[in-house]
RNA sequence: GGGCGCGUGGCCUAGCUGGAUAUGGCACUUGCCUCCUAAGCAAGCAGUCAAGGGUUCGAAUCCCUUCGCGCCCGCCA
């Protein structure tokens, strides 16, 4: 039994599935035989064992050998029937204890339900962690979304995390920012009133200087000089600017749900001189060659291919590079995690690969994970700065909530202004996070308003229609859910209907389970889809408040069982459960 | 030149530790509001799972080749 066993009705079933088949096995003289179970086809049962593998190994029939242990299996605890067919066992669940046990848990945990029990394993996540050169753009968004909703789900599958970023305030770009802000006198006005926007002008003036004035890129190239040795107004100048773009990113952020906990500054690492320690270490490593003063690991032996295989770590006049201090990073970050994940597009794949290679090279035993996520682009082609072909998360942000807006206009006369609008907001960020959220990291995603703000089918609406319902129901019950809910549950659920949106709602510990321990953010998305989809069909066809007695009080805890499950799924993909809409 | 990832009905997408008729949604057609909010429900239409080969009793899933798309191979971050 795993820890959070008594908590999480499917994985009770699928442990005495599991007990049932060894025993059976152990009977018909098998041993040994791994339990692997699957979800069979719809109508089929709840879980599946095929017998395939075992038939290969016993030189038997499979449609034999599965009789053969469905004869052995009785029906007893939660498992309500066995039956062979066609080389598969199948079993179905019991409704009676499933519901008993469901209901209970969700009426009683309520907005814990669907949590797994404390791990004792601290998790930093860091994610985000742009550029404080301007706003965050949406061919970046996936990340805070990302990491943002995989935190959400770790944390209430029991992992102790604390998300970070990590700014890097230390590179060429923020020291071209920095200096295009003290030498520049620019009239153009920056996009929006707002941190992350208002140095955005001096950038990019700043940036085409360099590429034309030799003298400027020099005078560049000093000011990250005196950033790296300490110099105080420099430093000072460069984290007062850094600090208001990144002000104005965390209010972006802020605006879709997301806060961090944390942030580590990469000037703090130079400074410190975590940066000056690494260095040392990786000087004195076999790997390590120098040319013309400049430092660098020979990676080709861990498996580094291309063009190059170097990997360097100083430049000529001895100041670092950025890997070299996300190497100091990372070493600060396993002084404080059991567990250290990263959120990174695509691009930073290779960067990753050289980054193991040097912690290995230095002697440490930890790695960190990485979530990789493909960006977002343009149905014109990829999102360009220059070209001025981006969408940043600002206009994403209002063209949402402006749609929303609209679709609560077409349906709901009878509120206030004030109450549109904040159901508006509530559905369009919701809209937004879910459409990225659902999609599978590693995939590419081309950006249409008319998908990014879906208001039907699969999307946030979709699952936060189904919780509005559930409330409406139970605000107009009048009446106290009984202390004895889960037992009536048990005797008075029968119908299709109910024992599906049972099942549904049973699993949302294991699946939350799951995504956290394999990273998958998507899969919630889909069960959140699937248990709205659920409740929406009993919503149709089963009468909760017309019913009677028995029955009706039943339904309505079946129903505060929903609501429950379908909140704590809106909620670790960071989307907020609106009463009514 | 090399490496990594992706390629599923007109469009988006799940499944990818090999297994029973490939999951949902959008769009389209057709029903359902005297009935707990129709942002909903039901039915229909629609698939050579990029192509070819291989392994296997069995391949969307594993291996090889090819094609297409993305990302990377900086003394940038």
């Amino acid at each position: 039994m795993p820890a959070n066993g008594d908590l999480d009705p499917l994985e009770a079933f699928r442990n005495q599935v599991k007990e049932a088949l060894e025993a059976a096995l152990e009977a018909i003289g098998i041993d040994e035989e791994p339990v692997v179970l699957e979800k069979p086809p719809q109508g089929m049962g709840d879980l599946a064992f095929p017998c395939f593998q075992l038939a290969r190994r016993l030189r038997r029939n499979p449609v034999d050998i599965a009789e053969a242990v469905a004869s052995k299996i009785a029906a007893q605890g939660m498992i309500d029937s066995v039956k062979a067919k066609g080389g598969y066992v199948n079993l179905n669940v019991n409704s009676e204890s499933l519901a008993r046990a469901a209901i209970s848990q969700a009426l009683s945990a309520k907005d814990r339900f669907g949590a797994g029990s404390a791990k004792g394993v601290r998790v930093l996540l860091e994610h985000t962690s742009v550029n404080p050169t301007g706003p965050i753009h949406i061919g970046r968004a996936r990340n805070p979304i990302i990491g943002d909703t995989l935190a959400r789900i770790m944390r209430k599958a029991g992992y102790d995390v604390v998300t970070e970023f990590y700014v890097n305030d230390v590179g060429r770009q923020v020291a071209t920012m920095t200096w295009g802000a003290k030498n520049l006198t620019i009239n153009e006005k920056p996009e929006r009133d707002k941190g992350d926007h208002r140095y955005v002008p001096f950038y990019r003036e700043a940036h085409r200087r360099c590429d034309e004035e030799p003298e400027v890129l020099e005078e560049v190239d000093a000011l990250l000089y005196k950033l790296e040795h300490g110099d105080s107004e420099a430093v000072g100048m460069n984290r007062r600017i850094s600090e208001t773009v990144l002000e104005g990113m965390m209010e972006s952020l802020h605006q879709i749900n997301i806060r961090i906990d944390g942030f580590t500054w990469e000037s703090r690492l130079v400074e410190d001189g975590s940066v000056d320690k690494v260095i040392s270490k990786l000087k004195l490593s076999d790997f390590c060659r120098e040319s013309e003063g400049a430092h660098h690991l020979e990676l080709e032996s861990f498996g580094i291919t291309g063009r190059d295989t170097r990997w360097v770590f100083t430049r000529s006049d001895g100041t670092s590079l950025y890997t070299t201090r996300d190497l100091a990073y990372h070493l600060d970050k396993f002084t404080r995690s059991d567990v250290a994940i990263n959120v990174l597009g695509e691009d930073q794949k290779l960067g990753m690969q050289q980054l193991a290679a040097a912690l290995e090279i230095i002697g440490s035993d930890r790695k960190p994970e990485t979530v990789f996520y493909a960006f977002v682009s343009l149905p014109e082609g990829r999102m360009s700065t220059r070209k001025g072909t981006v969408v940043s998360l600002d206009d994403l942000i209002d063209e949402a909530i402006e749609r929303a807006y609209e679709e609560v206009r077409k349906r709901r006369t009878d509120l206030t202004e004030k109450r549109m609008k904040e159901i508006a907001r509530i559905v369009g960020l919701g809209a937004l996070r879910y459409n990225i959220a659902r999609i599978q990291a590693e995939k590419q995603i081309v950006f249409k308003w008319e998908e990014a703000l879906n208001f039907e089918g699969s999307s946030a609406p979709f699952l936060q229609y189904a919780h509005a319902r559930a409330c409406s129901i139970l605000r107009k019950s009048g009446s106290r859910l009984r202390e004895d809910s889960a037992e009536i549950c048990s005797r008075k659920l029968v119908n299709h209907h109910e024992r599906e949106l049972i099942k549904l709602v049973a699993a949302l510990p294991s699946v939350v389970g799951e995504c956290a321990d394999t990273r998958r953010v998507h899969a919630l998305a889909a069960y959140g889809q699937d248990l709205a989809g659920q409740f929406n069909q009993f919503y149709r066809y089963v009468p909760v408040l017309k019913a009677e007695g028995d029955t009706r009080d039943a339904r309505l805890a079946l129903v505060e069982a929903s609501k429950w499950a379908l909140r704590n799924t809106l909620d670790c993909l960071g989307l907020e459960a609106p009463e009514e809409m």
